[in-house]
DNA sequence: CATGAATGAGAGTTCATTCAT
DNA sequence: GATGAATGAACTCTCATTCAT
């Protein structure tokens, strides 16, 4: 879910050149198809024009006509993935529904979007992979927009009392999502063949719900609780250097 | 803490040539400190020997006398790597202490290892990066060994009690195993100018501590612990396609 | 003669890329002149796509937009060799001239072809110079095919009374492809200056005689013809382990 | 045969430098042996220094001592062929045997060396391959000698009535050099594993027979022996441009 | 605007030869 | 004399970008 950023007001709004926009729906659509197919394949600095040239099958030169360059394509299809993504996020999300409960709609979205969409969901794992430069140019802290979401739906969950005080939202945010680019690669690396992912959804589904026992229990035993809102490891550690 | 073999057992040694070994220490370690820089900076595939032998300020042609290919330089790299790593390792662990207090103690080992070699912290985060394919040339699952490793802890754990019984300890070795990653990623990226790494280590080490105490206790609320073993968002999500 | 296969139904057609059949036609040439001067001085593992495009004077790169490799133009080239001396070839076969004028016109097209196109005779006597490997990925067993053709010609002399029926024509097929062979080296070294060539060429058509004279009526004397079917020496050397 | 000098009165004696002179005898020997894999295997200009030292595991620098360059060394060894292939012709020659006899001798004793010597054998059909300038460079018009040594014998023959006054020894001795060419070519080609050659052997014996019946006989019918001393074909061919 | 050829920088790699020890 | 590291020229091949039609 993380991967895209939900608040769509932070957004500035890619448009192709116009030459682009003016392109017969069919060529356009093979172009991004192409482009894709490189994005979801190769990080940013590993992609290669010719490739998608010969995968679009359009003239060498008019890719300079639609786009100033590699990155601005980059862009355009970041764009529709947000789009995209978007939908299945809101789907996801109840306003009436628990706390623990949006979290697992968003995991499950995200499988669900991966299954659908399996190289916009390599184009996002791959955005991760991108150095921070990159990656802050083309969504200006794009992790921490998706953090900040996350975070929101935390401290309203502590409101609710559905989120024990003692969490601190920032980490659990980052806790949070970083899971579940984790969970994504697992699940994307888990598939060499694309058409098996849907077979394996179910799995996912036992997955996510594995992860988010441990993450709403915690590790240890729940007999005896420590209530101090200190691990028993960072006390002991407290006078490490 | 995760990035390296600590069963060295397995681990299979890579020498370099006859050639590299009997270098002057001073070229050799220009020669590695310059592959360091790269592979510290770019992902396997888009590091270059160009840029390593001008780094090293060594004839193009020598590079050949010292390494069959860039694969096998990075496999010498690597394995240095898993050597310094073990030492951390090792002075992490303690037999009587705790479950949570091993674990803690790898995270921690795993940020002092990368505020005094920010530069192989690095090149282990960019390890990751890398396609499955070439991670398991490199070193052969890798990341299951890792993983593996974080089980047998959690498995003496819950035999000591000290975890949870309910906790499914493979998926709780992958969140560890995942999250130490991100930790250590978000270090290495918090720090443009390396020297100001060791700055913000007190601050890792409270960052460490709030995420541990979510992993130790969980996000739910203490007073009201769900006994079924399941989560309220899994129960709910039963329907789920 | 020998060295271009008679029979085009087997040959299979090499196109150069699209690219390179619509350059200008001073320019394709250009490049076929520089090529063609390269494989008639080197075989094709000593040949060099920088000396070709040096000669041609095109740019590094545009070498690879016309072909895929060096094997590519060599196909290439080795077509239009084959496509020339087919002319030759036909001119000089006579439906109704005898046996030995039929393969002594075909020796003579061959010194004609080699004269008129000294290069494509040099590309054609280094192609023989090559690796049996190399030789039968460009051409399957093209000195089969030739020497197949001298054979069939051969039979048909020998059925037409004009070939003694003891000569076994499988031999007298390789003899007369390897000595077209030579001829045509001989021919091709004695000249170091192509202009001369021309000059020599009658030359040649005595040497032909001269060659063709042996093979047809043999060394021995003719006074006492041996009527066995087997050489003295055959005879005599029966004991040879 | 015709592939070394015989007369080795020709021969200007090529000594390599004192330093190889004075090596080991086992470490001598595997410098020679690695080079006549190469020279075998390889042309002149295809040939790799760096091979050979690799195959003799000699230092790099070493060779340089040994040699004044690649071509020394060929030098060398070539001369080492002219000693060996002697000796087998000297056996084959018989001074009270028939022209065509001793002519057989030689092709057979051509066969036996290539088969006993395979490598040698290799190494001088690659010399026929070579430019025609480095040939000379080596040996001084080679061919030309093995030619007129061909030559001294065919005159001979002539004297003796055991060779058809009509022949021109010129051509005879330059079509049997070629076909001796050809024939020990069609040898090493036909036998890619070389234990096998041996077995081949005899087929090759009958192979030479039927070459050398075609020289001695000629291909024309025996019944009409054409009396002019000129062929058909020559006769009809008078008009040729 | 569409097209696809032109271009040259730069990558990896090999290699013969030199040279210092 | 033996050794093997140093060296840089030369090679093939790729590629993003420009430009003329």
């Amino acid at each position: 879910m993380t991967t895209c950023g939900v608040d769509l007001g932070e957004w500035v709004m890619i448009l192709p050149t116009e030459t682009f926009s003016n392109l017969p729906q069919q060529k356009r659509q093979r172009v991004l198809d192409a482009a894709l197919d490189e994005f979801a394949a190769h990080t940013f600095d590993n992609a290669s024009i010719a490739r998608i040239v010969d995968g679009a099958e359009i003239p060498r030169g008019s890719f300079y006509q639609y786009f100033d360059d590699l990155e601005d394509l980059y862009r355009y299809l970041f764009e529709s993935l947000g789009d995209r993504k978007a939908k299945y996020l809101k789907e996801a999300m109840d306003e009436e529904a628990g706390t623990m409960e949006n979290i697992r709609g968003m995991y499950v979205a995200a499988v669900d979007f991966a299954s659908e969409n399996p190289r916009m969901a390599a184009l996002s794992v791959n955005f991760m992979r991108e150095k921070r430069h990159f990656r802050s140019r083309i969504f200006h802290d794009f992790k921490e927009l998706s953090i900040q979401f996350l975070r929101g739906i935390l401290l309203q969950g502590q409101q609710k009392g559905e989120i024990d005080a003692c969490v601190d939202v920032d980490m659990a945010a980052f806790v949070l999502h970083s899971l579940s680019i984790s969970v994504m690669e697992h699940y994307l690396e888990s598939s060499e063949k694309p058409e098996r992912i849907l077979d394996d959804q179910s799995g996912y589904l036992q997955l996510i719900d594995r992860v988010l026992y441990i993450l709403e229990n915690g590790m240890a035993p729940r007999q005896s609780p420590d209530e101090t809102g200190q691990t028993p490891a960072a006390r002991k550690g407290e006078g490490h250097v």
